[in-house]
DNA sequence: CATGGGGTCTATAGTCGCTATAGGGTCAAG
DNA sequence: CTTGACCCTATAGCGACTATAGACCCCATG
């Protein structure tokens, strides 16, 4: 059985489909621990960096905040510990997830609504997308 | 029939529903031409800064990027031209918003497939959420 | 006329999650 | 020994605001 040799900063970013600045931000900002330099000043990456950085990128590809990767990392360490904050964190998430499509979906929808008024062959002045995205005022008597 | 006075910043951004600091901002950038000035300094606005500030909002909320909201602005005021670019930059928008929704929904899914394999009463060395967060390298024989 | 409170002014820095740039150092192949 | 690919640090930029500091203005009340 052959013990891995440590990575370079470019094949942990190959890796885990991260840039290279990427993963040196992601240890500025204390997500990623500093590993060990070798002679040249270069980073010499374990595996561990490359399970932390996986867990790291896999959560990011879901959409939660580095903060919430922040206390998702902490709480994994945690082994012994309720996993109900754990919950808590990823049903907030998906709570938030669901509102912002219900968001996006309602703007569709105005989005469509307003394009199909367009006939597309007029000019500006008789645009009904330019007309819709100006509101009247209530008290504007020319509308 | 009774002229209006100018507003405040304060009062324009009470009837648009923008904060004074975010309307001082558009000024910065550009969007909203730099009022009058008061004898105290006191930014003094028109009816025509209220109509475009309203039209930028509404952009704003149907989700346009303020680069869009610029070129917006600068189309409806050619009032000769063709719609069609106008056309263009919204049925973009939409492609954009429809395609979000579409990466928000896959990932709302994923969530929702991970939280529910979680029992909730467990401790982290168990807790599926954190396993499902944890993706397993091929080379990793461990997995 | 003084005072107090609320609104306004500028300028600057912070947010999030990177990304880009400048100006260098290191390393391995040819 | 040179070339080119990689690595290093530090700093600034992105979008769309938001927050803060420190000063100024205006109006109503005493």
């Amino acid at each position: 059985m052959m013990t891995s040799s440590p990575l370079t900063i470019g094949d942990l970013a190959k890796a885990t489909g991260t840039k290279v600045v990427t993963v040196r931000y992601y240890e500025r900002i204390g997500l990623l621990p500093p590993p060990r330099r070798t002679g040249g000043n270069y980073r010499a990456y374990e595996p561990m960096h490359l399970d932390r950085l996986r867990f790291i990128r896999r959560c990011r590809d879901l959409g939660f905040t580095l903060d919430q990767v922040r206390e998702l990392l902490h709480l994994s360490s945690q082994e012994g510990k309720s996993c109900g904050e754990v919950d808590r964190i990823a049903a907030a998430h998906l709570a938030a997830t669901e509102e912002k499509i219900a968001d996006l979906t309602r703007l569709a929808g105005q989005l469509r609504r307003i394009i199909s008024r367009c006939e597309g062959g007029g000019v500006i002045a008789d645009c009904r997308i330019i007309e819709a995205l100006s509101p009247c005022a209530e008290e504007d008597e020319s509308c």
